[in-house]
DNA sequence: TGTACATCAGTGAACGCGCGTTCACTGATGTAC
DNA sequence: TGTACATCAGTGAACGCGCGTTCACTGATGTAC
């Protein structure tokens, strides 16, 4: 019944050689990640939950992380880390600003979509708890380059001649407008699967243009 | 330390006159619904918290409520309440369609601002765990009330002529668009406070603007 | 009017649970002589 | 080549905590006779 019991793998694990503990670190990451994205909330990733599931006991995990929070917070910049790439790698594939900008949207959806556990230990609001990961400090937060990417795509459309309305708003007041929407969309949709939901395409096609960020 | 012991009222509480027990079901709510507003996480409003904030033991609870769900239900049944009230109040200041949809906008907004932590119980993605609520099964959600009104003031606002290059959308659509948007900009800046993020009145005005819904 | 009794609004103690973290340890593997 | 030793990658047991829920109980208050 208790959930740490659920082995995870039939083998045993077999200890690493020596000179080779630093792998056990990538491993625990791994299988926080894999709870993480099952149960979409920082706080069921329990530190025994993640050694069971990488087939270890509980005190190893402080040989490589100082507490649950610096494991989490391993987690949540590899997963950022990911994110980012997709987007990126997504948009690079238009060919031109505004295909390019509607690539990188629907790259956001479709890691919501394949990756709710994920999408919402990374940006909803839930996440950031008194048990959560808390403020980064002084450090930069780990999704604000792929905000500045967004920012920056909404520029090339801008450049590009969208809007020829001329408009007090910048690229900055636009690409919050389309975050947040894009964000809201998919934080409902996840909370509440029992109400009828338009296709995201459309959806998205109209705000874009509702934005005057289409071709 | 421990937060239960923390004592909210200083007078110890009276037991209730015979014929009075009833009473301490409503005090129970308020307590919970103190515990919502301060934590914004289901979780976290234990029934022991709600015993202790209450000025009761834990057993007590029990002759109110089948569990902690039931509680947890109760309570966010009558924050619904409470919201949908002040929305429709906010409307009904309006003179015309297009102010009366500002103005119940408006409203929403405030509430998020002025009780964050209830926002985020009633509507954020994170507050539907395998702890949270679960599922309302085949009564309504208490929530679908507002949402109905809000496609109403749309609708009023198509008939009033808003939109009038001929589109597809309709008022459901177009109230979804205007949904997901408030609750990203609500749910994000409750998550990433440490952004810059523009004014909410003015990207309001922006955004009804964009959907053709400003008068 | 006085008293036995029923009811009501709770209480106190206990249960088993999973949690984060600590501490002393173990046993395999490599290295120095 | 053989052996003592150091190092490394973990383990096992335990700590104190807050949790939801249960159970038998208590003591004040109203009611029947």
């Amino acid at each position: 019944m208790s959930p740490e019991r659920i082995a995870v793998s039939a083998t045993p694990r077999r200890r690493n050689q020596r000179g080779q503990g630093a792998r056990l670190r990538d491993e625990l990451i791994e299988a926080a990640s894999a709870l993480l994205a099952e149960r979409g909330d920082p706080d069921q990733m329990s530190i025994r939950a993640v050694a069971s599931a990488a087939g270890v006991t509980p005190p190893s995990i402080y040989l490589h992380f100082a507490d649950r929070k610096s494991l989490l917070r391993a987690v949540v910049e590899e997963r950022f880390r990911d994110f980012a790439q997709r987007l990126s790698a997504a948009e690079a594939a238009g060919n031109e600003p505004f295909d390019a900008l509607r690539r990188r949207c629907r790259a956001y959806f479709r890691f919501a979509k394949e990756h709710p556990g994920h999408y919402r230990v990374l940006f909803s609001a839930g996440a950031l708890g008194p048990k959560g990961i808390g403020t980064y400090g002084r450090t930069e937060h780990p999704g604000a380059g792929s905000f500045r990417a967004l920012v920056e795509a909404v520029q090339r459309c801008l450049d590009a001649g969208a809007r020829d309305v001329a408009e007090d708003r910048d690229c900055y007041f636009l690409a919050i407008q389309l975050w947040a929407w894009m964000h809201g969309l998919i934080d409902l949709r996840i909370g509440k699967p029992e109400m009828r939901w338009p296709a995201v395409e459309t959806l998205l096609d109209a705000t874009l243009s509702d934005l005057g960020l289409s071709g």
